[in-house]
DNA sequence: TGAAAACTGAACTAAATAGTTTATAAAGGG
DNA sequence: CCCTTTATAAACTATTTAGTTCAGTTTTCA
């Protein structure tokens, strides 16, 4: 194995034929995308594609899962350790509300969605590689401020999950039923105060 | 006009059609769903059931839209006017909650989420005829606590939508994600507790 | 009872589209 | 420079599926 990364890839066009897939399974969905399609954008003949991919359903499996690791690298951009628990929050809700109702998490949200019947297991590695990783990193942060004594919370992964949805209020709703697609600054901080304003309430230490 | 509540429908199988048309829409989507066995379900011939929708997208909006509204008139049972405002949050999360886990629930939302593309009109229907009714309940029904002093809420329309999601923490990731279709009734009863809690914590005039 | 309306079944068209094959061309390393 | 690996274009198979057509049967109702 003279390269940790891959067994099954060979020959010089694997990247073109991921990115060509990359893109048209994003604008369409796994139904939407056809193999012509994919090896068009791909510049790249189907026989090729096919060379390195027995099967449709697999390059899409690989295309979402490079993808989820690729976001999951970004945007992990850690709090500085003595930052007020406030403007800690602050700055959580709104990575996670930019995430939210960026393209791609839009996007990736909706296939794992609609196309959860034919691939329950894609929802299953989005979930670990997106909502979990902010949920863990949400429970780190919690019980922090619960040894801190400025917190106090009784079922930290029901806070944690409690925080992460009172980021979603009234945004969520309306993008995922078409109502919207893009939401301004104002709304966001609405919301992101808003959420940040009522987990203080019920598990801030009052002093 | 003889019959108000229709303007295309004729003939005696339309409600079959339409029955057929809506187990097979619910069991396999709209691309899942093939016109034979539709026809087949609804035990009539293709020609019949194309007699009455010229095609297969209007067929679906009407299923849609007619689940919908069943399904809205259902799960409406008001809250008796006197009942303390935890035992009315603690009844109005748990029917949501109901709802948002029923087989119908889960169905309703992945057909809206993967069909959007195809349907963004879809999407608004549904929320006009589900989500928005259960916001503007909560909306009536904390605005009445506000007037009688016993909540103290600035963005009304805000906190409805923020107890709402809480009453999706949780559950609704793992649901959406395909990690479980089915929840305990103490799954559920530690969220609605906890969502009560907070929007409690927050919004509760001290007394 | 008789005619109009509704329904049937089955064959048909037309269009996508996943996946295969083949003969050919271009790289590229040794 | 040649030989192996990789890539290509295009034609082809096979399948699925939306939507149509039509000759014949059943239902309805006046």
């Amino acid at each position: 194995m003279p390269d940790g990364s891959s067994q099954v890839k060979r020959g010089r066009k694997f990247d073109q034929v991921l990115k060509g897939a990359r893109d048209v399974f994003m604008a369409d969905g796994f139904e939407g995308a056809s193999v012509d399609d994919i090896a068009k954008a791909a510049q790249v003949s189907k026989a090729t594609l096919y060379s390195y991919f027995p099967d449709k359903k697999l390059l899409f499996m690989e295309v979402a899962r490079h993808e989820c690791n690729r976001q999951a690298e970004m945007a992990m951009d850690g709090i500085a350790p003595d930052t007020p628990i406030r403007d800690a929050l602050t700055d959580m809700a709104t990575q996670l509300l930019d995430f939210i109702t960026s393209p791609f998490g839009q996007r990736m949200f909706r296939i794992c969605v609609g196309e959860s019947d034919r691939f329950p297991q894609l929802g299953r590695e989005f979930y670990e590689s997106g909502p979990k990783l902010v949920h863990d990193r949400l429970v780190a942060f919690i019980s922090e401020g619960v040894t801190k004594g400025v917190l106090a919370v009784d079922d930290v992964p029901l806070a944690a999950d409690q925080f992460a949805e009172l980021c979603k209020a009234d945004i969520f709703p309306r993008m995922v039923f078409s109502m919207a697609s893009t939401f301004s600054k104002a709304e966001k901080d609405r919301v992101v105060i808003g959420a940040v304003d009522m987990f203080m309430a019920r598990y801030a230490v009052r002093t």
